[in-house]
DNA sequence: AATATTTACGAACGGTCGGTCGCTTTGTTA
DNA sequence: TAACAAAGCGACCGACCGTTCGTAAATATT
């Protein structure tokens, strides 16, 4: 481990900038998003950005790392305390939603604001979120197939479809939480889902009650 | 009409710019967008805006109409030729999905992309695409009410659940389509709604088979 | 105690932003 | 033909952008 206090200190600005700047990117834009705000809501100074990332893109980069750290830390490792199969992928579409409803995000979901913002802008972070989006569709794909082969669901299930169905719900529910209510919108969210894999599901009964 | 050369020259250039600054909204940014941008691309001079537009917002929220009507004439007038009920809101979807294979807009959709944009930017341009959403969501809903209302759905079926599932899908097709292709994207957000619809229709057959 | 290293700062740079102003051009009207 | 009105342009403004640079302060090394 580093003991160097020069190091540390550096880790530990650097740590908050990137905590601050995730915030704001989620408000502002991954690229709307200007150095002079991170650094005045954090009391340093612009210039002093630099030291820790040579440019605002490789700052951004950082955002996306930073970002994705916590949808792991918040998002996925809460739900992987849930058995696998049909059980695993429910807890992981209910611990978004969880996450959005918790409003940890001024901006809601950083990688769908993200994606939306970059969708047509080529570059160097726009293929770190390709890779990111690919990234996630093939997880939630892996638990779908995981329920098919453990037999929670049946083997005519196609899992990419399913697990296209899920990200949908869940998109959707951060993009009109902000208009039409998060709790309205991410009931909806829910019992589509729950509905869906109750109905499929070889049995239900291992799912809870829809509400 | 107006027959005043003045005033038609003017009207045309309007809706020039109208026309780019929407193409050019759904790749920058509906605030990300510039006036120089806009036009440099149109060969106009940037001063020369403002004689149509006080200001950007007041461009912004002009853009935002001309994407309306687009919207209207490009997705929903045609679908409207469906028969009401269950398949009218299937030709709604499908007509969605064939505008942003069309590749219409750079950007993908320019409502999805501004709704992320602005989720947490509060003012005059956010309370306007939050109306727009509204809207949308009433729209589909009633759709989706006439389908049950006229015996195509069970009596059962919640109509805004069934609208929400709708544009779920959607709204993921379009967030997806650049990075794991339209093809394929809208290919999911298709046999996902159909196989749904056909699968709590009262008479499937009247929907088209899936592919 | 002297030197080296790392963080962080303030000042300044060129460039772009939204916006203003006065003018020319184009077309209408009397 | 003269007076007028609208469209459109070029020059310019202050503000903010990302970025660079020289320097001061804190810490480590010798």
């Amino acid at each position: 481990m580093t003991q160097d206090g020069r190091l540390v200190r550096g880790e530990r600005t650097r740590g908050a900038v990137l905590e601050q700047a995730l915030l704001l990117a989620t408000v502002s834009g991954l690229d709307g998003l200007s150095l002079s705000q991170v650094a005045d809501a954090l009391g340093v100074s612009k210039s002093g950005l630099f030291a820790h990332w040579r440019s605002k893109e490789a700052l951004q980069l950082a955002v996306v790392d930073q970002a994705r750290a916590q949808w792991t830390e918040r998002v996925i490792r809460p739900a992987m305390t849930a058995p696998p199969g049909v059980r695993r992928l429910w807890a992981v579409h209910d611990s978004r939603l969880a996450f959005y409803e918790a409003g940890v995000l001024p901006g809601g979901c950083f990688f769908a604001n993200a994606h939306f913002e970059f969708n047509a802008r080529p570059g160097v972070i726009r293929d770190r979120l390709a890779a990111e989006l690919t990234d996630w569709m093939t997880f939630l794909t892996g638990l779908a197939t995981e329920a098919v082969t453990i037999g929670d669901l049946p083997a005519g299930v196609d899992p990419g479809q399913l697990a296209y169905q899920t990200e949908a719900l869940g998109v959707c529910a951060v993009m009109q939480s902000p208009v039409l209510g998060a709790a309205a919108t991410c009931r909806r969210a829910r019992s589509s889902l729950l509905e869906h894999l109750r109905a499929i599901a070889t049995d239900p009964t291992i799912l809870p009650e829809p509400t």
